[in-house]
DNA sequence: TACATAAGACGAAACGTTTCGGCCTGCTTC
DNA sequence: GAAGCAGGCCGAAACGTTTCGTCTTATGTA
């Protein structure tokens, strides 16, 4: 309808330049303090916003930050965001988000909407990133960047903070051994994607706990798992592996999900959870809380890594160039019923049990 | 570092203008072959990507939307998110989210940031809208606003999309007295803001149902709430009502929360949910379906308000200025066990419950 | 009187993109 | 051989803000 109010229109009402109001309303250069009253009268009459596309432009600066993530509804990201709009609130910015709904392509579009949308720097939560290293590597030259929960191996030239998974399958795994487990098992998702570093980080951690503990390590899956999942692990089907008569009493699931899954499979074969078999998942869900039984599980520290994350690309916005760091948190082990001591029968030595950290609720 | 890649960079280097450039980049004007060859080729060497700032600037069209929400973790704001991405990705548009923590000076910053920054129209989860009634007329001066879950009769000047819950409060309680309750109440929140129209919606709606049926209706609260709620309402305290004597087999509570806090009260009085009393909810969360007993609740239809919103917004943001539309819609009454038809004693018509829905899980 | 100083205001350029209109050149057409 | 046309390219302005330097005028000082 009318014209937008711009600098230019207040300063043909009130009769002088648009620097003198620019000054005016923003106090900068020497202004007549009649001046001053004037173009800010006007102003206000005029419900007078600046124009933030062209302040970003001009100035390269716009107090905005943008967050990508692939999906803005994973309970992991929900326990991100308050620290992120707190961090963000203290240092004076303001925090857009988008989501890339876990597509490379789109996420690439939505990068590069919110870098010419004038933000200033860019936490990047994907799943997938190495779809887009390339791109990203370009796109880090002109913006400060920082990746999420990345595996760590592939990014050393971005800034990440993550999870340290291996540290954490390590310590759900050496739970169980002290508690008195002996025969523990990895359970895999029924498909392994090349991005599923997770799985594979986790994995190793439990194997490594087994290891040192002297003890040897299952692998085992779904019957109805992907056969390239079952050749690639060297994993056997969990319903099968019980049948041959091999012993289990600890079970370490990639993540929450397939713990509840794996637990249905042990207790149709007449498997008690606790009891004969302790279970520990990953990701600490909300529905792990309410399982029956409550699920052990290893809980990521989101909301820590929120924070360094967020600290982190605050200082690059900064100016900050110094090398990519990589922060890794491990994750806290919250033990709840499902990974109780397995019966006395299997395990002489228990009571011994020594958990991280105990979470109630 | 080195200077950004901007099409008078790339104009400078292949030795022609910067229209040329724009030109062969996006195919308008007539450019020779063998040109628009190479200005592409030294584009893409570039990594050259459009600067949406600029661009938005001099278009005034971005392909963006904006969403802002008082808080980005709120169930009914999840449920919206798929729909909202869903429709924007169909029509071409991205969307970006802010979060103003409920907080309405945030909210007037984040709205003219969002405004700055190119976006063409913003869709408003707002839960105390009133705040900035002003600032909002203002804004939709200039850009296409929808509003989502207001109290309507003060937004006649507004587009907006939401509940309608004296519809649903209406129904829950007709679903109540058809399944044979005859004494209901309705219970309260601890405290009522000016801002909270729902709670007075929900109650008309349940006084209409009451009142059609020839039934009166008690309005209850907790004996903590605060002493004006119950002034204001003309409330009693639930446990207070019950040890006078006054008979109760129905209970419609203001929110979910509210109902688990209210069976609380009944069975510290040692009434039985469902059997005694049967109780109804509203907002459908999660932990209603896992609560004990499971708890019948009045879900709104976040999903289609998701679509119908940004169906309308996407309209208003190509230029369709008919008058501002409200569109209220009825929300789904969920049966669980909590709504239970009385036990035989207190209602001789049991069995006859219609519920207008049923949703399994 | 001459000069320095400060207040008050402004012109113009820049950020990067888009677009309108115009300028050449070479070719076709009558 | 002149008019017309199309192909190929470009200049300049515009979006709204910020900033540098400059200009004018009034005041104070030598």
């Amino acid at each position: 309808m009318g014209r937008t109010t711009s600098l230019k229109l207040i300063a043909e009402m009130a009769g002088v330049s648009t620097t003198t109001v620019h000054d005016a309303l923003y106090g900068r250069g020497r202004v007549n303090a009649a001046t001053q009253a004037r173009v800010r009268a006007i102003a206000k009459e005029l419900n007078y916003r600046p124009n933030t596309v062209a302040r970003a432009l001009r100035l390269k600066r716009s107090g905005m930050l943008g967050v990508v993530t692939g999906n803005l509804f994973t309970p992991l990201f929900q326990r991100m965001l308050p620290q992120i709009e707190k961090i963000a609130h203290e240092r004076g910015y303001h925090v857009f988000y988008a989501s890339s709904n876990s597509d490379g392509k789109r996420e690439r579009e939505v990068i590069e909407l919110l870098r010419g949308s004038g933000m200033e720097g860019l936490l990047l939560f994907s799943i997938a990133p190495r779809d887009n290293l390339d791109h990203h590597t370009a796109i880090l030259r002109e913006l400060p960047m920082v990746l999420i929960e990345q595996p760590s191996a592939a990014m050393r030239s971005f800034d990440f903070v993550g999870t340290d998974n291996v540290a954490g399958a390590f310590a759900a795994t050496s739970a169980l051994l002290t508690a008195g487990c002996r025969h523990i098992a990895f359970y895999l998702p029924l498909v392994v994607h090349s991005e599923d570093w997770w799985v594979r980080d986790r994995l190793e951690g439990c194997a490594k706990a087994a290891k040192a503990a002297g003890r040897s390590l299952a692998v085992l899956a779904s019957p109805t798992a992907d056969p390239e999942v079952m050749q690639r692990y060297s994993a056997l089907p969990l319903t099968a592996y019980l049948s041959a008569g091999h012993p289990l009493d600890g079970l370490v699931a990639a993540n929450d999900e397939l713990a509840f899954q794996a637990i249905d499979e042990l207790r149709s074969k007449g498997l008690r959870i606790p009891g004969d078999v302790a279970a520990v998942g990953c990701d600490d869900m909300d529905a792990s809380r309410t399982f029956s039984p409550p699920l052990s599980s290893m809980r990521q520290p989101m909301e820590r890594i929120a924070e360094v994350a967020m600290q982190l690309l605050i200082r690059r916005v900064a100016g900050d160039q110094s090398p990519p760091e990589q922060h890794l948190f491990p994750p806290e082990l919250i033990v709840r019923p499902s990974s109780t001591t397995p019966s006395p029968a299997d395990s002489p030595s228990r009571g011994r049990r020594k958990p991280e950290m105990v979470r109630s609720k």
